[in-house]
RNA sequence: GCCGCUGUAGCUCAGUCGGUAGAGCAAUUGACUGAAAAUCAAUGUGUCAUCAGUUCGAUUCUGAUCGGUGGCA
């Protein structure tokens, strides 16, 4: 069997202070962004990208990559990783895979399902029909078509009703039949860091960020988007932070200070999301973001 | 100062023709099959402002007190 490729990841919710933790890997160590919006260019403030400051120090990979109104899956991020794993591994250097997305995690660790990537025109058409007919429809369909599926999904999941859907259509395969990677790839030896604070230290900080973005430039940026000509639909404009001033430029009765208030709040009800993922997560070490020191020797037996 | 409206969950508010109350949001917990900063699911919570009166029984009716709010001065 080929060696083993180590892999270190460092991941919890947003705002609990991982870019600074991540300069502990400086002398030997490059980074891979595990969060699914900060591929995003033209998207740096409201993304908390890490700043040159940080990238000049470690090199930074999956950062500013595509543009806002592309998709980039939980597939793309896979494949890219695997790359890039293989490159910094060839390097002499450790990859750490570092960012707040745990799906993306979870199908790099596990693999990707078998079942077919998303298909733009099959899911455009469904989503029309949806539209029409709506979502008590679609389920009914669903249960025709894949009965496991429809038993397992919530009455109101559309997303995952759409998505099962989805595949029926793309591969004439019920979602149901593909099978769900269980155990971690072999190509890889993992060291899992969870970074966890005090729930309410940690709804503090998301606060004072939001705050810090506003200072930062957000409603420049979110501006310079929309005069660039992305849609509010496009696949980064979703994000929270930029999707609350879509939501006042389409209901007029928000203030500024509304959508601050709401980014603030779909952040935190985010981290908690977050914690919920990572923690059903196996043989994970987890630290508060200050005690570093703590995990040094099992870091250096590791490597 | 006078007249009116008002005080119920952390917030915004329903409601009880008198039998101690419920929605949304928040919060907490959970799910997650190539969109995931997405999409869902479950679960509490209350001196019904205070004091007195009527009543078998008052959060509900009456009075006073204390807040809030709008108008007139």
């Amino acid at each position: 069997m080929a060696v083993q490729i180590p892999v270190i990841v460092v991941f919890g919710p947003t705002a609990v202070g991982k870019t600074d933790f991540l300069l502990h890997f400086e002398k030997s160590c490059e980074i891979i962004n595990l969060d699914s919006l900060q591929v995003y260019r033209h998207m740096s403030v409201g993304t908390a990208k890490p700043g040159s400051d940080i990238t000049s120090r470690i090199p930074h990979h999956l950062i500013d990559c595509v543009d806002p109104d592309c998709e980039f899956s939980a597939g793309d991020f896979v494949t890219a990783a695997d790359r890039l794993c293989r490159e910094i591994h060839a390097r002499g250097k450790t990859p750490v895979i570092s960012g707040g997305t745990g799906f993306f995690l979870k199908n790099f660790i596990y693999g990707l399902p078998k079942a077919p990537p998303s298909v733009e025109s099959i899911r455009t058409e469904l989503q029309s029909r949806l539209e029409r007919e709506g979502l008590p429809a679609m389920r009914a369909l669903l249960e025709q078509v894949d009965n496991v599926s429809w038993r397992r999904i919530a009455v109101g999941d559309s997303y995952r009703i759409m998505r099962a859907l989805e595949v029926y259509y793309s591969s004439g395969r019920p979602l149901s039949d593909f099978q769900l990677p269980d155990t971690r790839r072999s190509e890889y030896r993992f060291f899992l860091i969870g970074l966890i604070r005090d729930r309410a230290e940690l709804y503090s900080r998301i606060n004072d960020r939001v705050d810090m973005m506003f200072r930062n430039g957000l409603v420049e940026e979110y501006k310079k988007l929309r005069a660039m000509g992305y849609s509010p639909d496009a696949p980064g404009l979703g994000a929270i932070g930029y999707k609350e001033f879509s939501l006042m430029e389409s209901l007029g009765s928000m203030t500024l200070s509304d959508v601050r208030e709401l980014i603030k709040q779909n952040s935190r009800n985010y981290a908690k999301r977050q914690i919920t993922y990572f923690k059903a997560l196996d043989d994970v070490l987890w630290i508060h973001p200050d005690s570093f020191d703590l995990i040094i020797d099992k870091l250096a037996e590791f490597v």
